[in-house]
RNA sequence: GGCCCCAUCGUCUAUCGGUUAGGACAUCAGGUUUUCAUCCUGAAAAGAGGGGUCCGACUCCCCUUGGGGCUACCA
């Protein structure tokens, strides 16, 4: 192959529901090779399943892939983002809210089922493929039959073997439904270079007759995959590990086909905890989950490019930006051992990149989560004012692993009436009297400051001066009074979001309860 | 069952023959002007086993074991 050439790379997912993490960790890698070489990243959709195929899910996965950021420069986009600048701009007929923009399209599988036909037939000329009518039934007991006798199941050739030309015109003259099976070569090693395995090599002898055209005339994965990525001018294929034990099929094909191989990077797989391949069982794998949850995109970005891959070299950084990524990447350093979906280190990495943001930043992503709470929608209009959400966010900032969390824990700051145990109230051993003193006296104080000087500063030197030296006695009580909670931010930080009004409110309605 | 891939703390990982095997998350302990969180400090925590090669192996080779993937007219 020629090196200089420049790199193309494409991601290829299938429309069947939604964007898999793992799928988008592929995506992450082909984008960041493709910056990094000042090559290509190229959108196709592998559509040849019918029956899998889930309404709307072109879209939602091209919105996913948008929302995390990775940019692609040829293949398919939604509609409404496309710039009219953009040379040959065909709309699809398929999916109509999508285009295909570029010189190597179609982009999407289904709509050039004549090419892979033509292919295919060019295939079976040469004697690399052949019409198989069996049906599934057939397939079906065969297996079963090879498998009770602990075999390899296989298909047993009988179509290559016993069907005759005449019988294989005549049947495709009464449209007998078929199937065309890439025929193996017979004791022949196959050996190649992956750029994360390195060498690799399959016995064809042990390697099944491959569906490659399905009788309802789609392609299966094998044959449109290694034509699409010829014609679309591949230059490295990076896919899942799944995939290798296919990897001799392809490299098959593409010597039958006389076309040059790409190189190819199985990647590591994402792991469930138990190790098994990350599934849906065991936990959300869908992009989309991620971000209903209250993900950063830089956090998930972060997080999925740590899983497989690292820069190396002693290098101690956790946090890594997009471009930093880009900077950084090398295909070689990608791992050959699956890793781990640990969420624990998602959400501190979360945590980390909510911390960066500006709490006018925060207040525009947080807001939406906010209004599918109850407690949020509960409160009175001042509790929804930006101005005090804001306040909320600003105590919050620090203690937010995800943006749904956002307010869970103190809801106290939304309720118009608490409800409490006048027990909360009380510090270790101090009696009613005592209590209620302190409470009056943390009200006189609160009174006293205007609400021109009702910051957090102020309230946190002022009540920490007057609390001497037993803390606990003005402090606590005072807390309890404004949360009604077990647990909460400090109260100079609580009573600095309520306000003066509510604050007072709040402690007058506990010197009542006492 | 067959084939293929893989193997450092619980998890993500550094190490490219010579290190007290380093970092991060999680865990635990202590501290940080009341509780919680944040934050800080510290602790505990790993080269699956067996053979080689070598002056010297986590590192290279082989075997075993273990794990995973594939084994569809799914991708």
């Amino acid at each position: 192959m020629d090196d200089n050439k420049k790199v193309r790379v494409r991601f290829a997912p299938s429309p069947t529901g939604f964007v898999h993490i793992g799928s988008l960790r592929t995506a992450l890698y082909d984008y960041l090779f493709a910056k990094k070489t000042g090559g290509e990243f190229i959108l196709k959709i592998e559509d040849t399943d019918q029956k899998r195929y889930v309404e709307g899910s072109v879209e939602s996965l091209i919105k996913s892939l948008d929302w995390v950021g990775l940019n692609w420069s040829e293949g398919v986009f939604l509609n409404e983002n496309i710039n009219s600048d953009k040379s040959s701009i065909v709309k699809s007929k398929t999916y109509p809210t999508v285009s295909e923009v570029g010189e190597f399209g179609p982009y999407i599988q289904s709509e050039k089922l004549e090419v892979y036909k033509k292919y295919v037939d060019q295939l079976v000329k040469a004697g690399h493929a052949y019409y198989c009518f069996c049906e599934p039934e057939r397939l079906e007991k065969m297996r079963a039959e090879q498998t009770a006798e602990k075999k390899a199941p296989m298909y047993d050739r009988y179509c290559l073997h016993n069907v005759s030309e005449e019988e294989i015109n005549k049947n495709l003259k009464n449209s007998c439904p078929y199937t065309i099976r890439m025929k193996m070569p017979e004791g022949e090693i196959i050996e190649t270079d992956d750029l994360v395995r390195g060498k690799v090599k399959f016995n064809t002898d042990l390697i099944d007759d491959q569906v490659l055209l399905k009788s309802d005339g789609f392609p299966t994965y094998h044959l449109a995959n290694v034509i699409d990525d010829h014609e679309m001018e591949i230059t490295h294929v990076i896919r899942g590990e799944e995939w290798l034990p296919s990897l001799p099929k392809h490299i098959l094909l593409y010597r039958y086909f006389g076309w040059e191989v790409p190189k190819f990077a199985h990647l590591p797989l994402l792991l469930n905890p138990d190790k098994t391949k990350l599934s849906k069982r065991q936990g959300d794998v869908a992009v989309e989950d991620y971000i209903k949850k209250g993900y950063l995109k830089e956090a998930i970005i972060n997080f999925v490019a740590l899983l497989g891959w690292n820069p190396g070299a002693g290098e101690t950084q956790e946090l890594f930006s997009l471009d930093e990524l880009v900077e950084k990447f090398e295909l070689e350093k990608v791992h050959k051992a699956g890793a781990v979906f640990d969420l624990k280190k998602l959400d501190w990495l979360n945590g980390q990149y909510i911390k960066k943001l500006s709490i006018d930043e925060l207040y525009e992503k947080a807001l939406p989560f906010f209004e599918q709470k109850d407690f949020f929608r509960q409160a009175g209009a001042e509790k929804k004012s930006p101005e005090f959400l804001k306040r909320v966010l600003t105590v919050e900032l620090d203690r937010l692993p995800k943006l749904s969390d956002v307010g869970e824990n103190n809801q106290f700051f939304f309720a118009t009436d608490l409800q409490y145990d006048k027990a909360l109230l009380r510090w270790k051993e101090m009696s009613d009297d005592d209590l209620k003193k302190t409470l009056e006296k943390s009200k006189d104080i609160l009174e006293n400051i205007s609400q021109d000087n009702w910051s957090k500063e102020n309230l946190e030197k002022i009540l920490m001066d007057e609390a001497g030296e037993k803390r606990g006695e003005l402090l606590w009580p005072l807390r309890a009074a404004l949360t009604g909670a077990q647990k909460s931010p400090s109260p100079f930080e609580v009573a600095w979001v309520l306000g003066k009004t509510e604050s007072l409110k709040r402690i007058t309605k506990a010197i009542s309860l006492v």
